[in-house]
DNA sequence: ATTCTAAATAGCTAATTAACCATATACCGT
DNA sequence: ACGGTATATGGTTAATTAGCTATTTAGAAT
């Protein structure tokens, strides 16, 4: 309710859903085992698209498509680097997510079975 | 590569995949708006299904629908009382997901607009 | 200019799924 | 048993999208 006592009268519902939407499209982000795979690679350091290409097992088209969906949403940058494009993590809060939700699986492991998480 | 090392070789990538896969079942569990208002919803005190659809702008079989998915998922826990089914929190942990979502998109937020959510 | 390489895009298919309507199931009161 | 209420499910539609192949764009090197 703090967000709408913010705004104007009646507007309650539309804004909180306003904020769902924003919140669902960042979990949407995150909700691609590629992309979470993209995201992994570039943790450490900055790769060219041929790299993560090499790395990853699928296409190079498929690699674009996910890079540019992570790129129009600022989760990451793009660098030319003459004949190649390198990416890098703009967001590092998405690794405090993975490690949240590693964390969660975590703890619902311990009551079943026993495999640990870690991104 | 911890998880990697923890297992025998040659199975890398496969175990690297199929923890992507699980970390994005999870984000993906949060990537619907009527979903996170549900667990929105019940943040506080377990619902039945008649309230909750009073108070989400969609219909009982929607609401009937994602509740099963996060019930599916042990994200939600139902108790069955007389005529109706009240369901409850069961992994508090996705509110420090969102929590964490709405840091991240205020921190966002401060380097261009001003405002600021809170779920 | 032409060729080679890297990356992006277009077009396509198959799969997933939210939301709807209609119906079924199940519990309660009479 | 029967009607009423609460919830779940079946069936459909429309929209989204991951991944593929083929093509295009753009830079580098010869």
């Amino acid at each position: 309710m703090k967000n709408a006592q913010r705004t104007k009268k009646n507007a309650t519902v539309e804004l909180q859903r306003s904020v769902l939407e924003r919140l669902a499209t960042v979990f949407k982000l995150l909700s691609e085992p590629t992309r979470l795979a993209i995201l992994h690679e570039l943790r450490n350091r900055s790769q060219s698209v041929g790299e993560l290409v090499a790395t990853l097992g699928t296409s190079q088209a498929n690699v674009s498509k996910q890079l540019r969906i992570l790129f129009d949403h600022s989760i990451l940058g793009r660098k030319q680097s003459g004949n190649q494009v390198f990416y890098e993590i703009l967001e590092p809060g998405v690794f405090g997510l993975c490690a949240e939700v590693c964390r969660l699986l975590n703890r619902r492991a311990e009551n079943n079975g026993h495999i640990q998480y870690d991104i």
